[in-house]
DNA sequence: CGCTTTTGACCAGCGC
DNA sequence: GCGCTGGTCAAAAGCG
């Protein structure tokens, strides 16, 4: 499903990587998993209900003071500058790229909010609603999630961790965030060549879940999906601190 | 030996 | 109720 446009503008683009960097060596973004906010302009009911206005662009636009983000590291599979200019997905930034030594990944943030609906609909649309079939879906292929869907998950009442959904231009799979994450699980999506798999971090007490898959319609693009909140810093916190000013610079 | 990955089984939610 | 699907479990295998 969802062959046509992808759905893109509730994620944001940002560049991501520095040149040259090797995995663990490029410190992008250091923060901690923070509670997004519940009465954020975005996140209201209505921001999906009527998600069909919402044009499909991407762009660079602040986030809430109040939502941080999983640390992220560059790696080593970064895609040029030339790719990250002609991406689709959002246009380049001058001044990011200065300051990153004009290389770097594009990726996007689709941001979750603290309600268990949102969140379904956000990290579903990031992934461009590849999730379960159904004929709602043949009527908004061009949407991935429907409005109708997303009432109906609505009403679940699981209870659902806030989740950031980011959209990776890379060869690599797994993110090198600080963290250190267990495999406990690989499923196979439908309507999808790449699996799914499923990581858990590995810190007592600490409840954290990701899933990683490739994008079906560009399998380059890596969507990391994260839940919940870290209770505890990443495991090399120390390396993570090497440059704050670079931080600062990327998303802010 | 301890930790991680793999992978089939199982479960819950949802549509019909 | 049944089938489909996504998410999780847990035993076995792999690895350093």
């Amino acid at each position: 499903m969802a062959q046509d446009a992808p759905h893109q503008a509730q994620c944001a683009s940002v560049r991501i990587g520095a040149p040259g960097t090797t995995p663990r060596s490029g410190l992008v973004h250091q923060a901690q998993c923070a509670s997004p906010i519940l009465d954020a302009p975005d996140t209201t009911p209505r921001f999906f209900e009527e998600q069909d206005q919402i044009p499909t662009q991407m762009g660079f636009f602040p986030f809430p003071p109040n939502l941080t983000l999983p640390p992220l590291r560059a790696f080593s599979a970064i895609a040029s500058s030339e790719n990250f200019a002609g991406n689709s997905l959002g246009k380049p930034r001058p001044d990011l790229i200065s300051s990153l030594g004009g290389e770097g990944q594009l990726l996007s943030l689709n941001r979750s909010s603290h309600v268990n609906s949102w969140a379904w609909g956000e990290v579903a649309d990031c992934m461009m609603g590849k999730s379960s079939g159904g004929d709602e879906h043949h009527h908004h292929q061009h949407l991935g999630v429907s409005a109708i869907k997303m009432k109906k998950m609505k009403n679940r009442r699981k209870v659902r961790e806030p989740r950031f959904c980011f959209k990776t231009l890379s060869e690599v799979d797994v993110l090198d965030d600080g963290y250190k994450w267990r495999k406990y699980g690989q499923k196979v999506v439908k309507n999808t060549q790449h699996p799914r798999s499923y990581y858990r971090c590995t810190q007592d007490n600490c409840r954290v879940k990701k899933r990683v898959e490739r994008l079906a319609e560009d399998p380059r693009m890596v969507i990391t999906t994260y839940e919940g909140r870290h209770a505890h810093s990443p495991s090399n916190e120390l390396e993570d601190s090497q440059s704050p000013s670079q931080l600062t610079n990327f998303f802010w």
